[in-house]
DNA sequence: CTGGGGAAGGGGCCC
DNA sequence: AGGGCCCCTTCCCCA
């Protein structure tokens, strides 16, 4: 078949679809009458509606997302879960849409079955599941157009990945000749959407990707993203200024406290999950029986690990999710381990060193100092020193005598110090309380943005 | 400006 | 699979 006469063939059964109402996924209503449409054609053929289709629901969708956040940042929560039953709501849709079109696809094609839900949260399999993108769909979330895009290459060449050493597995293992091709297909080069830090896989493949042309402008996309962590990183968690002392905000700074918000973080999370790829193993080295070595490959990054449950955490470190918050601070962290040694140390003086001398303290030799919500403590002979004037009100739970700070303080003693004063009951001992944050929770924004205090 | 120490964060691995 | 421990690195604060 010549190419011209395919592609009038091609218009021409595209046309009769658009006739018999075959796959049509647009309705166009002009003057009352609804005409059926493909899109891609339209897209194809009209910049009028590549702009509408490529943009309309775009922005339909950041506007629920700017209207979350700023109802998030001034606790309306009313507002607030409007616009997460909108997001479900459009998620269920998306869903259907999502799982009739691989019905249909199952049907023609008999591809590949569902693929495992590794990617998916636990609170969000309970009621919505996430969507495994195994099906490259044209009919995908519009929100997540640009991911998926982001995606599509990656996918293509992992899949591929995983054909060619499915293949050459079968045909004897040739372990050479599969490391110069997964060497080649990129494997170790594969797209940092969203760059690690402190990515000691990253940093190991840096000698590889330094001599890679698209090296600088994958490089300049970490840089972004380093930016855009390093916003949250320092007082990602409550700010106990931002609620003591009004502050002038300009336009940037808004946005950039917006996007600190845990809210923002979950839904950005969300977005990540949704427009991930399923995991996928990788055959990564070979054991002495010449086996291969199933791991499991970041999606985001270059990092893979042995364990899904040790890719589950560490994807953690990309979509920004801090589901640990610390009742007494505020301060949110990815890991329970993480807080529980934050609460020992900075709330609960857990470490029996002397904050001055650094010398061994016991409940006989010193006693815990308390500045704000944070505790330490300090030996007899350095408290006597640091002039501190009030000793203890008995505070601690752990018999050990407690003293507030008298007036040597240091710059966030103070900072801390302020806060207190409008909060007496920080003055009280606090107990670790685990929290597995889950946004499903109502009452949860007014949680994360005022810590429980007790 | 610099070095030391503390806190936080991330990876590996065991239970 | 999740929890927990250990180790290491990075960042920040302070002297």
């Amino acid at each position: 078949m010549e190419i011209s006469s395919h592609q009038f063939h091609l218009l021409e059964q595209l046309n009769e679809q658009r006739k018999q109402d075959l796959f049509c996924d647009c309705n166009i209503l002009v003057e009352g009458k609804v005409f059926k449409a493909h899109r891609n054609v339209l897209f194809a053929s009209s910049g009028y509606f590549k702009m509408l289709l490529s943009q309309n629901s775009k922005e339909t969708s950041q506007n629920v997302i700017e209207v979350m956040s700023a109802a998030s940042y001034l606790q309306m929560t009313d507002i607030l879960n409007v616009c997460k039953t909108f997001i479900k709501s459009s998620l269920d849709i998306n869903e259907k849409d999502k799982d009739h079109y691989l019905s249909l696809s199952a049907k023609s094609t008999n591809s590949e079955p569902a693929h495992p839900s590794l990617y998916r949260s636990r609170r969000k399999a309970k009621s919505n599941p996430r969507r495994s993108y195994s099906i490259p769909d044209e009919k995908a979330d519009p929100v997540n157009e640009n991911s998926w895009s982001s995606y599509s290459s990656y996918l293509s060449s992992e899949v591929m990945l995983q054909q060619t050493e499915t293949q050459l597995s079968k045909r004897g293992r040739k372990q050479g000749s599969t490391r110069k091709r997964r060497k080649h297909l990129g494997l170790s080069q594969t797209h940092d959407f969203v760059g690690c830090k402190s990515n000691k896989a990253e940093r190991a493949s840096g000698d590889n990707s330094s001599s890679d042309p698209s090296h600088e402008s994958r490089v300049r996309e970490e840089g972004e993203f380093d930016a855009e962590n390093d916003v949250e990183r320092d007082d990602y968690g409550y700010n106990p200024e931002s609620e003591v002392v009004p502050k002038r905000w300009s336009v940037a700074q808004l946005e950039q406290e917006l996007s600190r918000t845990p809210e923002f973080m979950e839904l950005k999370a969300e977005e990540l999950y949704t427009s991930m790829p399923t995991i996928l193993g990788v055959m990564s080295s070979w054991n002495e029986d010449d086996l291969p070595r199933m791991r499991f490959k970041c999606p985001f990054c270059t990092h893979t690990v042995k364990r899904r449950a040790d890719l589950k955490r560490h994807l953690r470190c990309h979509t920004g999710e801090r589901p640990y918050p610390c009742e007494a601070c505020g301060k949110r962290f990815t890991r329970l381990e993480h807080l529980r040694n934050h609460f020992q140390t900075i709330h609960q003086a857990g470490k029996l060193i002397c904050r001055k001398c650094k010398r061994h303290v016991t409940d006989l030799t010193g006693c815990v100092v308390q500045q704000g919500t944070r505790r330490y403590r300090l030996c007899h002979k350095c408290l006597t020193e640091a002039n501190f004037d009030s000793i203890p009100d008995d505070l601690d739970t752990e018999h050990s005598p407690v003293s507030s700070t008298g007036n040597k303080r240091c710059k966030w003693a103070l900072e801390e110090e302020q806060k207190s004063e409008e909060e007496t009951m920080e003055e009280e001992p606090y107990n670790l309380v685990v929290r597995h944050v889950n946004d499903d929770i109502p009452e949860e924004a007014d949680e994360k943005v005022k810590p429980n205090l007790r």
